[in-house]
DNA sequence: CTAGGGTTAG
């Protein structure tokens, strides 16, 4: 942990204005002799090389230093020389240069001597750090002054053992600096701070901070400014939090715009360091005592969240801030988190909603907003309405800079829209605005993937003074690769793979082209260590496969980085295991778990969660129980997730959860109140709703949809109805699985307009309950439109829908159309059911695929085969 | 280098 610079703090001290030239080793060989030295001089001739053979006398040290006054780097290096050639600086040398060192105020010099003189120990220096702050105290007479300059040394020292992680010895000696009264600015408080939170002394921290705003020792406002700043500067944000409140109480901060200033600072600097529910919190809390959060907080709550990867929490927290929707304050930083937020998620078309919508609201638009929206327009395909915008842009007065042009011809290039790319080009030389490498790399790879000619862009390149580099060379293969021209890809790959490097680009090429084992037939033969990111890409694609086959080859590919001695990332230790988890072969993510244990890596929280989590899915309770026990032999707490998953199986977990200190959250409680209703335990599920209410956990959607259920399954359809009345009172809105449940157990309320006021799409869930309740009731012509307005309105048919709809056409007679839907199914390779909801039908279908194979080949009557199916279909 | 949890359908 740095604990400088500290900028703010030092321009506040008023220091750091005076900077002495940073001449370091020019040094006079006057210097020697016991004459005084003139300034004139200095630069003549020679080094410290005379040192030692001088054998310099303490007078005549002290009378060099002297004359160093004015240059305190000189000092430094006089006294460094001296030690370099073996001599052994006195304790009144030490002194002299401190003095000198401080009176320039470079903290940060002194703070090195004195780590230099810690680690030396004081039997080498001859002398000790009390020795040292004496003779420095006694060489001064004025006791004002006195009292600076050892306040000045001791904070130094301060921040010097705490360098060198002596904590102890930092906090003692800072004891004895309050105890003489001697003034500590902000700054060195930051530090002894920082000693105490490393200590992991938690307690010790809030000592301290009460001692600091209590009535005696109060200090001036500024003070405490300096110090938050300095705690949220240096990862220590929790710290400033937690001094906020009696900061607030004791009435220090008394203007407001301080305490405003200081809430600002704490939350940004809590979302730097990735607490964002802290940082929600204090928002919160600055709001309850009336202050006005700016927009910089708003900001970096909403960036916090994205960067976490939380895009959803950003979105929420954008969506429910009332003065965010007052549209008076979003600014572009804002609006571009945002539209990027709608990116990452994959949601395209809602960036651009929402872009439309700010530039409605004649929010100031950026080109970083901008950027993101063609870019989502590209995603889409609309590339002509991204060229749209971006000339749109261009009117609005900015001026695309090179990365937007880059991002619009990546565009063209994806689309096949090489010309129009290269237009691109010549409008970025007209404009004065010449391509990067970046965006000459982009247009070659893109004319390759499009079957151009990207040699003619590496010739342009050339021309222009661009240095085509591996990475242009293996962005062209890739796209060689992906255009199919396998043999062209190989030849540019011979020619250019002299550095090695060039594997890359063939390896992720066959990767984006779905040609798998090619890319590891590729990967496995070579006998150097490759670029991180071709393991990475590899071992991605093969883990995202569905086939055991694949799953396998990634783990290959993870060994193999052991046999290189390439550290895999540790999420792809979890990575694979998931996946193994995924094909619901716990067997060999245990054995690779042992190759990790081999090899002294611990599986972490996410891993075991798990495995703990497909355990339970697959009814392995004794072996969930057995990684559960283990996680926690190794020293892995479970968290609130662990025990969730553990929940669901046995709800009596919830003990342990308790004794282990881990707080329940709302989506625990969900889990445990659904348990304990599917075991008829109405009781105790009420009981959870009380204490969970009671903990402050408010419940959501989520919950509220799970009680529904449960009291119709209970045919209580009174409290069904009441429970959906409150969460309406509540403001919670329903959302797709709400209405499922409703319509389950009301087959005849279709809730179409009310779903599509709400803006709520309908799913396949909800479909399929539509599906299977028309065919029992044998409307099934209504049933077979049903299932086409699902396609028309672009969801997907899955397994169980399927499987809904044909039984239903066979149970009605309706024989042609089962076949036809079956056939259907089989060519649009339908997934498989997924997880729990579904492991009846896994069962049932195993064999399914056989048949599939025998009626095809057998071409008998429809009649006979569908009957096979069908025994297979209808077990309910 | 975006790996883990809650509710729904046959």
């Amino acid at each position: 942990m740095r604990l400088f610079p500290l900028p703010l703090l030092s321009h506040v001290r008023g220091l750091v204005l005076r900077t002495p030239s940073p001449r370091m080793y020019a040094v006079p060989s006057l210097a020697f002799t016991n004459s005084t030295v003139s300034h004139s001089d200095q630069s003549k001739e020679g080094n410290f090389d005379d040192v030692k053979s001088l054998e310099l006398n303490e007078v005549g040290v002290l009378r060099v230093l002297t004359t160093m006054r004015d240059d305190p780097y000189l000092a430094l290096s006089f006294l460094k020389r001296i030690e370099g050639n073996g001599g052994l600086p006195s304790v009144s040398a030490y002194a002299a240069v401190i003095r000198i060192v401080c009176s320039w105020s470079l903290d940060e010099k002194l703070s090195c001597l004195f780590v230099g003189m810690i680690r030396k120990g004081e039997e080498k220096c001859g002398f000790s750090v009390v020795d040292l702050l004496n003779v420095i105290g006694d060489a001064e007479e004025d006791e004002k002054l006195c009292f600076l300059l050892l306040s000045r040394v001791s904070s130094a020292l301060v921040k010097a053992y705490v360098e060198i992680e002596m904590f102890d010895e930092a906090i003692e000696l800072f004891r004895g600096i309050e105890e003489l009264g001697w003034d500590a600015d902000a700054y060195t408080y930051v530090v002894v701070v920082n000693a105490l939170f490393r200590k992991g002394d938690s307690e010790g921290v809030e000592k301290f901070l009460r001692k600091l705003v209590s009535l005696e020792t109060r200090k001036h406002c500024v003070f405490y400014m300096d110090l938050i700043e300095g705690l949220c500067g240096n990862e220590m944000s929790r710290v400033g939090y937690i001094l906020l409140k009696p900061l607030r109480e004791a009435n220090i901060l008394v203007d407001e715009s301080d305490l405003a200033v200081a809430y600002g600072r704490v939350i940004r600097g809590l979302c730097n360091e990735m607490k964002l529910e802290e940082a929600e919190r204090a928002l919160l809390e600055m709001e309850e005592c009336g202050i006005d959060p700016d927009v910089c907080v708003y900001s970096a709550i909403i960036e916090g969240h994205r960067k976490n990867m939380c895009f959803s929490k950003a979105l929420r927290f954008f969506n429910n801030r009332k003065d965010l929707q007052g549209k008076r304050i979003i600014n572009p930083v804002i609006a571009s988190s945002i539209l990027q937020c709608c990116c990452q998620m994959g949601e395209f078309s809602e960036a651009l909603d929402r872009f439309v919508d700010f530039r409605n609201m004649n929010i100031p638009l950026d080109r970083f907003c901008y950027n993101v929206a063609f870019d989502a327009l590209i995603k889409l395909g609309k590339v002509d309405k991204a060229i749209e915008l971006f000339r749109e842009m261009t009117c609005e007065g900015i001026s695309p800079d090179v990365v937007n042009y880059t991002t619009l011809i990546g565009g063209c290039c994806l689309h096949g829209r090489c010309v129009e790319a290269l237009d691109l080009i010549i409008e970025m030389d007209k404009e004065g605005k010449p391509p990067d490498i970046v965006t000459f790399n982009v247009l070659a790879g893109g004319f390759a993937r499009n079957a151009a000619d990207a040699s003619d862009i590496l010739k342009l390149m050339e021309d222009r003074g661009v240095k085509p580099s591996s990475v242009t060379h293996n962005m062209v293969i890739q796209g060689l690769i992906v255009a199919g021209k396998i043999k062209e890809a190989e030849a540019l790959y011979q020619e250019h793979n002299k550095s090695g490097g060039n594997v890359a680009g063939i390896v992720k090429g066959y990767c984006e082209a779905g040609r798998l084992d090619k890319a590891f037939e590729r990967f496995i033969k070579e006998e150097f260590p490759l670029p991180k990111s071709v393991y990475f890409t590899l071992f991605t694609s093969l883990c995202a496969a569905k086939d055991k086959n694949h799953i396998d080859k990634a783990q290959k590919v993870v060994e193999r980085m052991w046999e290189l001695g390439v550290e895999p990332g540790k999420s792809m230790y979890g990575k694979l295991i998931g996946a193994w988890c995924r094909v619901s072969d716990v067997g060999k993510a245990e054995k690779f778990l042992k190759a990790m244990k081999r090899r002294e890596i611990t599986p972490d929280l996410f891993t075991y969660t798990i495995l703990i989590k497909t355990c339970c899915r697959l009814n392995k309770l004794e072996q969930a129980d057995d990684f559960f026990r283990d996680m926690k032999k190794r020293g892995i707490k479970p968290d609130v997730v662990t025990y969730t998953v553990l929940a669901k199986n046995n709800p009596k977990i919830d003990k342990d959860m308790k004794a282990c200190d881990v707080k329940p959250d709302v989506f625990y409680y969900t889990t445990m109140i659904n348990t304990y209703y599917r075991l008829n335990n109405e009781n105790k599920a009420c009981a959870l709703v009380q204490e969970m209410k009671k903990g402050g956990i408010v419940p959501d959607v989520v919950t509220y949809t799970a009680l529904i259920d449960n009291y119709y399954r209970l045919n209580n359809k009174k409290r069904a109805s009441d429970i959906f009345q409150e969460m309406k009172r509540r403001r919670i809105l329903p959302d797709v699985v709400t209405y499922t449940v409703l319509l389950n157990h009301n087959p005849e309320l279709d809730k179409k307009k009310e779903m599509k006021a709400l803006g709520i799409k309908r799913d396949v869930h909800y479909y399929t309950v539509l599906i299977h309740h028309k065919c029992k009731i044998g409307e099934v012509e209504e049933a077979k439109r049903i299932f086409q307005e699902m396609k028309e309105s672009g969801v997907k048919p899955d397994f169980v829908s399927c499987t809904a709809l044909i039984a239903g056409c066979l149970r009605n007679g309706y024989v042609f159309d089962a076949d036809k839907f079956l056939q259907e199914m089989r060519e649009n390779g339908i997934e498989p059911p997924t997880e729990t909801a579904s492991k009846s039908v896994v069962l049932h279908t195993k064999s399914k695929p056989k048949r599939f194979v025998s009626r095809q080949r057998s071409k008998k009557p429809i009649l006979r085969s569908s009957g096979e199916v069908q025994s297979s279909l209808l077990i309910s």
